[in-house]
DNA sequence: CATTTTCGTGAAACCGATTTCGGTTGTTTA
DNA sequence: TAAACAACCGAAATCGGTTTCACGAAAATG
């Protein structure tokens, strides 16, 4: 009620011009008092001056909006004038505070992306990478990263629901789909931009970015195949992430098209680690029938995987071939060196950039979709068979 | 002058009471329509309507600056208006837009760090920890952290210039100090807050959090002595960042104490990656009367030794003791697993991001300077010397 | 009982940008 | 020559908050 009072008497329309004009006076004078009591202050404080739009407006003699304008590229602003301001913010040293845009516009101009902190999973060694492919593609627009952690999946989501609460992000990269995402979930649901790496199982209102890691899996089963492999073994990772779900397709496909019997007996999941490797190898080198090939969908485990073969005396890249996916550093160190299918995770970096810029300036996300390659780097833990009595 | 007019009307004794309740029908209805048509432009283009202060004050029958006011404690606000006020707001869902306090305040709650791309030095590994240590920490100020790579020294001061100028961040944290380092040369000239992790050349002006790796290298060396190794020698890391100064000091402090003489032979530099530390190594291997012990500054330097030392039949525990500083995840692994001493880099981010969150609030730097320490891992890559007749 | 303080609050200025809306000019067109 | 129309630009509103300042009422003081 009260405030209803306030808003008529808002609208009342007013009084004598020259009042108005002897208020103006009055309130310039009070305003530079300030201002100067202000930059002392400043200088107090160990604040910055900054050149705001005013300075640059006052120096020319022109009006804000013009200023603005012109830096912003509109097309009511004649190419002389738009000239002269540029070059005077520029010499001027005149930086938009992109918080003072943000409020209008509506844009911060910052990425956002929540890790999970207690995911042992691999994600690790290639973070840097992969933080600079984002970093490097957004630098070009001008915008910044902002990367958070949080202890667990819960923390994750309470995260990423503070970050846009606040606004402090335009939009968020989702590294390491879940088949069911509750990330995506309330993020479509609360009408923000992100862009996954990964695919998740309801692809609607998703844009992704992911690595065709079935056709990996595939090649490399069929490369074992055609080496004269006829028992071939399979370690997935984590199954309620999607990329397993995929790569265990890839691999039964690869099996398919060689001819060869899908075997439940010689499928391992959940190994992400050395010690989960070394595990799951260990189920598989002691069947009676044992494989004479593995294929790992993570690198990790392929390095526990050697550990369990040393233990049983066999040799790595003829009694047991090993093809992996990921192409970590530590792999061309092992002995033998590991054969992988290497990925590029900075170039993963840009193209999520880039399809989340894209999305938070209205692209549809059905068109934001991109599937990448792995490239196979050979190196010596596979080969021919050398037991092979069948 | 203006606001007389304003007490004027204040003082107007009001209207008719069914004008007022028509006008409130009218603005509410305004208001309504606008607020669809808001969230129907923002469906459109992907944003979200969010609840300001003025939606909090309104339902209220406050002022905004009352709720402001409640909001952020100040003291001239009634305890039980204070209450009212939180619990509304917290019903409510609001949630202050950063920027739109930054613009006021000065400050986006946010803090910055530019990583070089291109150094293939150690920090990759535990990035992902440091990282995690810091968010962490800022996290519960509800703090952002703002992360960016540029492929180069200079692209990392510009980037950094960028940063700042554009006000995206409040200060920085600074990886990887030099000893003679020109981004702190830029941030101390603009008056831009930091803290630095490693210490540098010239310490006024500045705040930092470092391990005390002198110490470490001081302990390692001490420690190998004491095993009776007579002759130790030492690869250092690359001689341009203060790092690798200090651990030098703590090599030479230790061979004092332990009353063993410094031999420049025995000490090679700029080895931080695997391929250094088997150049590196081979070298200290190949010399005629060769260390029966070698400390290492990095890890990775420390493994490529292993390369070297296998290639010149030399058992490593025994034939030769290392003892190394970093602790990452692959010493573990290596056969033998690595004696090292670990850092723990998650601790070190908390503690750089609470530096810096005091600094920005106005610490003095001279205040703000911790060391921390390393803990030494023993596994087993050290023991006593086998061959020794001096 | 008059006067001064204190307390609690609202109005308006302010922060640094963008954007809407009109108002001058100078050119074309009728 | 008057009217219509661009092209250019300025004033003011706006975004979502914080902070200053004045003011009324209640409490404390003289």
């Amino acid at each position: 009620m009260r405030w209803d009072f306030w808003k008529i008497l808002q609208k009342i329309k007013v009084q004598p011009v020259a009042e108005t004009g002897f208020v103006t006076q009055t309130l310039a004078r009070e305003d530079a008092v300030q201002k100067s009591d202000h930059i002392d202050r400043a200088g107090r404080q160990g604040k910055k001056t900054r050149v705001t739009i005013k300075d640059v407006a006052l120096s020319l003699g022109m009006s804000k909006s013009t200023v603005s304008r012109a830096l912003n590229g509109y097309s009511d602003i004649a190419e002389s004038t738009r000239l002269k301001v540029k070059r005077t913010a520029h010499v001027m040293g005149y930086k938009p505070m992109v918080q003072a845009q943000a409020i209008r516009t509506g844009l911060v101009r910052s990425l956002g992306m929540v890790l999970n902190a207690d995911s042992h999973d691999g994600h690790r060694p290639f973070l840097a990478d992969f933080i600079d492919g984002i970093s490097r593609r957004a630098s070009e627009d001008n915008w910044t990263l902002t990367v958070s952690t949080a202890p667990h999946a819960l923390g994750v989501l309470s995260t990423i629901e503070r970050l846009s609460n606040e606004h402090s992000v335009d939009g968020f990269i989702l590294p390491r789909t879940r088949i069911e995402d509750p990330r995506v979930r309330y993020l479509v649901k609360a009408n923000v931009p992100f862009i996954m790496f990964g695919r998740t199982g309801d692809d609607r209102d998703c844009g992704w970015y992911d690595i065709n890691a079935e056709l990996a899996m595939e090649k490399a089963v069929l490369r074992l195949a055609g080496m004269g492999h006829k028992r071939i073994g399979f370690i997935n990772g984590l199954t309620r992430y999607m990329y397993a779900k995929v790569r265990l397709e890839g691999y039964r496909t690869g099996l398919e098209k060689a001819g060869l019997a899908y075997d439940d007996r010689l499928v391992q999941i959940d190994a992400v680690t050395r010690k989960d490797g070394e595990r799951a190898g260990g189920v598989l080198l002691d069947l009676s029938r044992r494989p004479t090939a593995i294929v790992c969908a993570v690198d990790l485990a392929a390095l526990g995987l050697y550990k369990a073969a040393a233990a049983r005396y066999l040799t790595i890249g003829s009694d047991l071939s090993i093809i992996s996916y990921d192409g970590i550093a530590e792999g061309e160190y092992a002995s033998p060196p590991l054969t992988s299918f290497s990925v590029d995770n900075r170039k993963a970096g840009e193209c999520l950039a880039d399809l989340l810029i894209k999305r938070i300036r209205g692209a549809a996300p059905e068109t934001l979709r991109q599937l990448g390659e792995a490239d196979l780097i050979v190196r010596a833990s596979d080969g021919p068979p050398i037991i092979h009595s069948e």
